[in-house]
Formats: C-alpha cells, structure tokens, sequence
DNA sequence: CGCTGCATTGAAATATCTCAATCAATGTGG
DNA sequence: CCACATTGATTGAGATATTTCAATGCAGCG
C-alpha cells in the first residue's frame, strides 16, 4: 500500500494515513538537489524543516583548518533538521550523498501542526531522545575506539538503521558513502580510514569494492570488534500514553 | 524569591512557580547519595526520572576494557536523564562528584504530568532538541580537536553552562571533576589529560590549583584555541506558542 | 585521450598511550 | 603529634596510533 509522500516516516512507528496526512499538508515545496551541493549551510537562516523523500545526505561541522566533523547520516524516510527547529540560525551544514528529494515543511506550519496534535509532539520528543541515546553512542564511538573499530562501529549502527528502515539486504551497506565521509564521521583523516578498511578486509570482516561500495561478511564479529551495542528497543511508553494510541495503525 | 525545589529548573527559561509546583508533586522520594557512589547502573530498571537538587554528576558508557567515556555533566538544577524515559533499560551510568541531593519522580507520573500539560511537554521537547545541538558540539570536540583544544572546548562549554545557570564567578570552574573526569570526557587518557592541562598552564589560559580547581584567565583565548561557538540563544518560537505564554513568568 | 575524483601506498613527523615511578595533600589510628 | 595509607596529580621513557605530505593507481566520462 502505498501511503504518500512520508510512507517511510515512522520514528520507529507505524502511522495510520491520516496521520502521515497531515504532515504532508503541510509541505510548502518539494525540491530535487544533486549530490554534493549543500542543501543548508551553517549560519542560514531556518525557515523550513526538511523530510527527506529519496537520498541520503550528511551533516557535519566545520573545522577552521577545513576538515569536517560528520555528526550525522540522514536516510530516506527521515526528517533532516528537526533539531534546528527552534534555532534562528543552522548550527550544522546539510549536503547530499547523491542526488536527493526534499520536502519543505515552513517551520510556523510545522508547530502549529504539533501544538495542534500533542500526540505528535510526544512522538516526536521521544524520538528526540531517542536521538540523544544515539549520539551518545557515537560518543563512545569516537571517544574509547581505535580507528578500526571506530570504523566498525559506525558500521554497524549504519546496519542497525537501514534495517529499521527495512532497507537492508544483509550484506550491502547501501549508503553512498565515500571514505572521505567514513573519516569524518569516525574522526580520523580519510588515508587512515582507508588503512583501517584494509584491516578490517584483512579479518575479513568486510568487502571494500571500488567506489562507495562496502559488504559486510560477518555483522557478528564487526559489532564485537566495534564493542556496539545493539538499540533497546523496548519502550515503556507505546502502551502507555492514550496519545500513540490514536496515531499508530492498530 | 525561593520557589521550592525546582527554582533553578529552568530549560533556559523562567518558569511561574506553579509550573514548578507541578513538578513537585510529583516528586515520590528525595535521595542523598555520597560522592563516587552510583545513582544509576547501565542495564538498571527505569522506573524513575531524578531531577538533580544539589551538587554535580556525570554520565558515563563503559568500555569493555574498563575505561569509560563520559557523555555529560549534570548540573545542580537539571534533569539527570529524562533521555531514558522511554528505555526500559538505562542506557548510560551516572554517578555523583560529590554529595548530592536528587528527587525521583516515577516515570509514569511524569508521563502523565506532561500529557496534562503540552505546554510542559513542548518545553521538554525543545530542550531536547537543544541537547541534540550540544551533543554535536561534542563529537566535534572529540572527532575534530587535538588534546590541548579538546580540554579548551570542554572548559568553555562548562563555563557557558554554569554562566546559564548563574553560577559562574568569571574565574573558577565551579564543578569537582578530577582530571580523570576530564580525560573521560574528551576521551583521553589521565596522564594526557595532565599534560594538556600543563601546556594549558603555561600558555596563560588557566591556572590548576591542585585538586579539582581550575581556574580560567582568559576564556576568550580558550574559546579562540578550541575553536568553541557559544550557543545560540535566538530561539524561534519563544514568541511563537500559545505554549509557552502560559508558563513562562511573564 | 586527457580530465577528474577517489582510492591506495610509503615514509617521516606527531600525538597519544602505556607502564611505572614519584610526589603532594589529606585523613586515620595510635 | 607522628606513622601510615589513600587518592589524585605529575613526570619520564619507550611503544603505538594517527597524521601529514607527496606520489601513484584506477575508473568513469566528455
């Protein structure tokens, strides 16, 4: 069945239609950008939210001396920037992996859509902390690991969300990644990351292919080297508040 | 004014102290817990949400080899861990730096507190997209910066976060942590961590006085070295919400 | 064919960790 | 008051991890 334009926005839930409705009333434009032109840049003015309906983008901050610091991954189903919200200015730069399909949702419409629908807010303060769980572990990530297994790590929770999304095969990593990208989200420098890769080839825990193109041999022994804990995933709340109730499908 | 147990419960703004009463009477228990003892264990039940009454703590994920990256610094007036609301399993530790006086709400109570109230839940929501920003800052802090910077960037944003909170004298760094705790934080080992503190010393940003003391000389030079951007505080929708009128002193 | 954008490699320079020892401050019991 | 234990800060020296710089390889593409 296919439902609209935001048929892959779940938070981690199920959406009846109408809810998925709403959100889709209140699009402003739908634009198409090809990959590596910036969709925002820090220091812009925020006057939209962005969903992302096809492609995958990055968002990073910048260094003075020009390398980057990649603290986010946005997947196909996923609002961008939902944590500029309520900032004047953009605090991170948005650009996209590959040529990428963006709904605008202007940033007054979109409150008053959830002041209008408290349910929804809830929804989407968990996923707000939700969120903080997943930073923290990046934390981790770039705080207590090597590079190699900084490298495994985020490879795993790259896994973790495509599944979520169902958009994993068991075996593709199916985000266009480059390896300059790898080393700016695992803080090292791009010749390292490609040496950590090596290794990890050499354990054979993966397949480097060519250009953005990496396979996954054993997820097992990559989340003991990354030390990655999987995402709990039971909640306390979906059974409790009347508010998911009316939003979720049955 | 004294306004009870939440009067430095904030989110960045000024609360009506019946707002704050809410809270209050939530509260099932007040705890006192000595230094360095637990006040939560990763994989622990939650069952409660504590707000921190008195004195400092930190949040921490464990390595397998025994060593520990801190995620956060909880201040005197804040929530410890309202990112686990929705985990039926605490995703992190957190233990006190010194004596501290907590108050645990239950988290269903709390649930339902912020179901009756959206106003308190948009509230909660925004600061969490707050979080989301200084959580950014973070892996920045440790994917982009060497040692020295890394140590600058962490004594800034505690200064910024203390200055919120009205608690910092211009100078000193009013939070007990041990230089362990630093290099936890900007993930690094003790010993580096002193070092850095030395070459902190003796290019005149700081003075390390002993045992948990530090104190700053020129925190725009720190800023300057650890490449730190203060937080933007225009936010879009204080004005906006019919939310926030209502509690917000006027 | 000659670009261009990545990936890959080597070798030297740095940053950081590890291990082990010492020091200084503090608190405790006799 | 002193002897002693404890905790955290400090230092040194050698081992590793990571960066830097510079060159080469390789595939797609006009």
């Amino acid at each position: 069945m296919h439902r609209g334009l935001f048929s892959r926005c779940s938070f981690g839930r199920e959406f009846r239609p109408e809810t998925l409705r709403i959100f889709e009333n209140a699009i402003s434009s739908i634009e198409t950008i090809e990959g590596h032109y910036n969709l925002t840049q820090i220091g812009d003015n925020v006057r939209h939210v962005h969903y992302l309906i096809e492609g995958s983008t990055v968002r990073y901050l910048d260094d003075i001396c020009g390398s980057r610091q990649v603290t986010g991954i946005g997947l196909c189903g996923e609002f961008l920037d939902l944590d500029n919200v309520n900032c004047s200015t953009r605090s991170y730069g948005i650009y996209p992996l590959e040529r990428v399909q963006v709904a605008l949702i202007p940033i007054d419409v979109f409150i008053q859509v959830l002041q209008d629908h408290p349910d929804l807010m809830e929804v989407l303060w968990l996923s707000a902390l939700q969120d903080a769980i997943y930073w923290q572990r990046w934390l981790f990530r770039l705080g207590r690991l090597r590079g190699e297994q900084r490298i495994a790590h985020f490879l795993c929770e790259l896994i973790e969300r495509l599944r979520l999304l169902e958009r994993f095969d068991g075996e593709r990593v199916n985000v266009p990644l480059r390896q300059l990208e790898y080393a700016e989200a695992c803080g090292m420098t791009s010749v390292h990351a490609n040496r950590c890769f090596r290794n990890l080839q050499e354990r054979e825990l993966v397949i480097v292919e060519g250009c953005r193109n990496v396979r996954v041999r054993s997820e097992k022994d990559l989340c003991e080297l990354g030390q990655f804990k999987p995402m709990d995933r039971n909640f306390n709340l979906v059974t409790l508040g009347r508010g998911l109730g009316s939003l979720q499908a049955s």
